[in-house]
RNA sequence: GGGCGCGUAGCUCAGCGGGAGAGCACUACGUUGACAUCGUAGGGGUCGGCAGUUCGAUCCUGCCCGCGCCCACCA
């Protein structure tokens, strides 16, 4: 016997065991069925289970069941990224809570530390999703680091032969480059993770003045060459949000076709901050980024603290002064300010690109500035210009700043040497993958913001200055010459051959170890760890096994031949730049097929106000404590739901209630089924029913079938649940059921077995088909309803194929349903009293209803609440309450006296309408036009249902006049 | 500045060339031993505005108004 509800609590974790056990997650369950793969987007170690991750596992969840039971070998590979910030923080601040620090302890302490937290307490989110019913084959769970980190793990070899093929292949190379530097975290990151924010700021004017002491005439012109002003400088004009980097200043730079500087290019001018007697003169030259119409139209060069300015100093060999440490504080290195400057003085006599190097030693920080902070530094170097009485003005501006997402402090744009990956040219395959097809964005929309940020893309900086993380397998010689290599091992065999080939002896190579390092090895390996997505990039493919040779199928750790390419990925948009694109590049270079066929991408999960959800500002909705109140499957219900294409999705409680209430509705409906003895009977077949209702529920049956099974094919997750949901509710429960209680309480044995054995069957399927969205409770009620061979995860999903039409079947049902829904709606328009029946009269027209209504009566009498079913000559029909159903008018024979004008007023308003039907038909079909140009089916249509309304209205006319008086 | 998207019932949203839909909320009434986490019935919408294409537009096109999001180097 059911219990009287279902407790989610209980059988949740025993169902979800119960699959494991039975091996229903791994790809051999169907051992002959064609590979289906999807790889989940890993999350983060440290992550605990938000909403977005509900969603996208829930949808993942919902195509692996599904085409599970449709008999493909489903692998689901699951795992976790080891997150490089996120993972290194969250270390670092419980080391805090003990006031201790990273650099307490050496990097390979601290890494030491990580991997114990990873053991312990990370990948708690792989228990959460395990909660919400996700079906991956957790046999073959995979981090991003592999088990340990260690050299010889295959997810760690795969990141280095990936680095090291792209190394030699001249995708990846090092380089000194302006990059974004995150002060907090201090290391670089990439333009990704850095947010643009609009925020209040300042824009100083000051005057830069000539070298010298030199004027010249400053003249501004209108539209029409009149001049508006004239007047005698000794100073040119320069805004900027940012003072404090005017101390790395190379250059002013104006437009070449700026008549207003024509005068005084090519002179020097000096920045208007540091010891008077030691300013610095910088060249004022041409380029033709600044723009005449914006600010002053001169622009200060700042190469290596602005992205503008960096591309304006390379094109005109302009040096790049750098300015700050890697906290964002200003440089306390190198001789005293007097010394450097006369340095960089030096360099405005040389012709030709300035070494970088050389220039990079050159601290132009003035003595007195040295170690503030970059906000107090500008503070500072303000006050003392407008002291110097060299400030023009100051405006309030709101200014863009960018932010590190993890960190959130600003970043500064900081001149470093980094490991980049030619992005570009890794771009191109990937481009024309989708292009060609290969793979399909759905929504398809999502494919032009792939093209947008691919065919603009920048070279990848894969250098991260941390110490949790992939080390970049680069290993650096005494003299400075780099190694890349899989190993260490391997590099120094490279280095010995190297140097042996120069000559040295292996004496000497000792000797150069020693002199270097002591007792250390002869190479020291960069000290730098890759970017996250780096290796996540190779998922798809370093989950399956690579880059070991996959010895065919007997192999289970090695996958790639048969899962590669996989079959769809699912995730949000905010991750196709990320992710998506990585994969992209280094799935097509290292696989030479595309990672993934489709790519899915799903909505976001916003609050009910349609606010992101976020820490902040505290609007976050936690999935597990939905789970705890209501169940996993009404929210993963009410996610699939609501999870129609393009659009974002707004979560509200009351809506996971109403789903929660729809499996009680399916629960009941099981008990009720089980109340009356409807068994499983294994021997029934579909196609050789004869009861007109089991006909009706098979073929509504098979149309919800083949509804839900399209929607799924289609990633419409939302109509296939609504599908089921409408099918389940609306057409088993409220009339099947209904309709099958006479029988299955009355006598007639054959029929009552048959309906029985077809409610029994109806609701298997259902069963089957609600599985995807609701695994917990259908499985429950699958091994309750019966004994069975397999768990309902594994049984094979209903084919449309498979089920009988019955269209005669079904107009007979749906007429007798339309004719209940009348009667009982005129019964409340009349206000007849719930409990009170009557007899009914069928006025004989010899119209289809006439024909069936003598074996249907027994539903009609019970759910219209009737006392009879008769049918009589038009002659001899009584006045009563009428009312016109399919066509024919029935008489509702109520004794006693009603509220007639209620009926009356109703078949008017029905009159009514049917006339205004008929009114706007006509004018359709005496617009020539109409009828020349539309198609002949619309036209028939249209006078079809002209004369279904006509003859409507006939009989609510005829009704009328049968209302009693 | 470029790109994407959204304005349909009180709320959240489907539909997207020929008959305006769902869930929730609301109102009334609850009878039939599956279910009050329920049943039955009901009210409620000039489908953002204007123009165009079309025999016909909530749906296509253009413009406008309002609202989101993503990308972007204006000092």
């Amino acid at each position: 016997m059911l219990e009287k509800i279902f407790d989610p609590q209980s059988a949740e974790p025993r169902l979800y065991v119960a699959w494991e056990k039975a091996g229903a997650f791994r790809p051999d369950v169907n051992p002959d069925g064609a590979p289906y793969t999807i790889v989940i987007p890993p999350p983060n170690v440290t992550g605990s289970l938000h909403m977005g991750h509900a969603l996208n596992n829930t949808l993942q969840d919902v195509l692996c069941r599904f085409e599970r039971m449709r008999g493909r070998a489903v692998l689901w590979q699951p795992g976790t990224d080891h997150a490089g910030i996120a993972t290194q923080m969250v270390v670092e601040r419980q080391l805090n809570e003990r006031q201790q620090k990273r650099t307490d302890f050496s990097r390979d302490e601290f890494i030491q530390k990580v991997w114990e937290w990873r053991h312990e307490s990370g990948g708690a989110i792989i228990n959460q999703l395990k909660r919400l019913g996700a079906s991956c084959d957790w046999s073959r769970e995979r981090f991003t680091m592999g088990d340990n980190g260690e050299p010889d793990d295959q997810m760690v070899r795969a990141v280095m032969k990936v680095f090291v093929d792209l190394y030699n292949g001249g995708l990846i190379y090092r380089a000194k480059r302006l990059v974004n530097w995150d002060p907090h975290f201090q290391t670089a990151i990439s333009d990704l993770e850095v947010e643009n924010k609009d925020v209040p700021g300042h824009m100083w004017h000051f005057k830069y003045p000539l070298a010298g002491g030199e004027t010249y005439e400053y003249v501004e012109k209108d539209e029409d060459g009149n001049e508006t002003l004239r007047e005698t400088r000794d100073y040119i004009s320069i805004a900027t949000t940012r003072p404090e980097t005017m101390l790395g200043d190379g250059a002013v730079a104006v437009h070449p076709k700026d008549e207003r500087y024509a005068p005084i290019v090519g002179k020097l001018c000096e920045i208007p901050v540091g010891p008077k007697e030691h300013r610095r003169l910088i060249p004022i030259i041409t380029d033709d980024y600044p723009d005449p119409e914006f600010g002053s139209g001169a622009v200060k060069i700042t190469g290596a603290h602005d992205f503008n300015d960096y591309q304006v100093a390379k094109r005109g060999d302009i040096p790049m002064y750098r300015l700050m440490d890697w906290k964002g504080a200003l440089r306390n290195d190198g001789q005293p300010y007097a010394e450097e400057a006369q340095k960089a003085q030096a360099l405005l006599s040389e012709t030709g690109t300035p070494d970088e190097n050389y220039v990079d030693a050159i601290n132009l920080v003035p003595d007195e500035y040295r170690g503030l902070d970059r906000f107090e530094a500008r503070k500072r170097v303000v006050a003392d210009i407008d002291a110097d009485g060299l400030m023009i003005m100051v405006e309030d501006k709101k200014i863009m700043q960018p932010f590190g997402d993890r960190s959130g402090v600003v970043i500064e744009p900081m001149l470093t040497d980094q490991w980049f990956a030619d992005a570009k040219t890794l771009a191109e395959p990937a481009i024309k993958a989708v292009e060609e097809g290969k793979t399909r964005f759905v929504p398809e929309n999502w494919t032009k913001t792939y093209y947008q940020w691919m065919r603009n893309i920048e070279p990848w900086c894969i250098s991260r200055q941390l110490w949790w993380g992939h080390r970049i397998p680069a290993w650096y010689g005494p003299d400075g010459h780099i190694y890349v290599a899989e190993s260490e091992e391997e590099a120094t065999k490279m280095a010995i051959a190297k140097y042996t080939q120069e000559g040295y002896s292996l004496e000497e190579i000792n000797d150069m170890r020693r002199h270097e390092h002591g007792a250390a090895p002869l190479l020291h390996q960069d000290e730098d760890v890759l970017d996250t997505w780096f290796s996540s990039g190779l998922w798809p493919f370093s989950t399956l096994g690579w880059p070991d040779a996959s010895e065919g199928e007997g192999d289970k750790a090695n996958l790639v031949n048969k899962h590669y390419p996989t079959t769809v990925l699912v995730t949000a948009f905010d991750i196709i730049f990320f992710w998506v694109a990585r994969m992209m590049m280094q799935g097509i270079h290292f696989m030479k097929d595309v990672p993934f066929h489709d790519v899915y991408i799903h909505a976001l999960v916003l609050d009910e106000k349609g606010q992101k959800m976020s820490k902040s500002k505290g609007n976050v909705i936690d999935p597990l404590g939905l789970i705890d109140k209501y169940g996993a499957d009404p929210l993963r219900f009410t996610l699939a739901a609501m999870a129609a294409q393009g659009r974002n999705i707004r979560l509200s409680e009351q809506r996971i209630e109403g789903y929660r209430n729809f499996s009680t509705k399916l629960w009941n409906a099981a008990r009720f089924v089980e109340m009356n003895e409807c068994a499983v009977d294994p021997d029934f077949d579909p196609s050789k029913a004869n009861e007109t209702l089991n006909k009706w529920i098979i073929h509504e049956l098979r149309a919800c079938v083949a509804e839900t099974t399209e929607a799924l094919e289609g990633y419409r997750f939302n109509d296939a649940a609504g599908a089921i949901y409408r099918f389940t509710w609306n057409t088993f429960c409220d009339w099947h059921l209904e309709f099958a209680k006479p029988i299955l309480q009355g006598t007639d044995g054959p029929a009552k077995a048959e309906t029985r054995a077809a409610t029994a069957f109806v609701l298997d399927e259902i069963l089957k088909l609600l599985h995807p969205f609701m695994p917990y409770i259908t499985e429950e009620l699958w091994g309750a309803r019966a004994d069975r061979d397999a768990h309902l995860i594994v049984t094979s999903w209903p084919t449309a194929a498979g089920l009988p039409l019955s269209e005669e079947a079904a107009a007979e049902m749906n007429s007798v349903i339309d004719l209940i829904t009348e009667i009982r709606s005129v019964r409340q328009t009349v206000d007849l009293p719930a409990g009170e029946k009557f007899p009914m009269l069928y006025i004989e027209d010899g119209s289809a209803i006439g024909k069936c209504l003598a074996t249907h009566s027994d539903l009609i009498e019970r759910l219209a609440r009737l006392d009879s079913v008769k049918t009589i000559a038009e002659a001899d029909a009584p006045k009563g309450v009428a009312l016109v159903s399919g066509g024919s008018t029935f008489v509702l024979d109520v004794a006693g006296s009603v509220d007639l004008a209620a009926v009356t007023k109703r078949l008017e308003k029905e009159v009514t309408k049917a006339e205004k039907e008929i009114s706007v038909i006509d004018k359709k079909l005496g617009n020539p036009k109409f009828v020349d140009k539309a198609p002949q089916e619309v036209v028939d249509e249209q006078k079809e249902r002209r004369a279904g309304y006509a003859e409507q209205r006939e009989k609510l006319a005829a009704a009328l006049t049968r209302l009693s008086g």
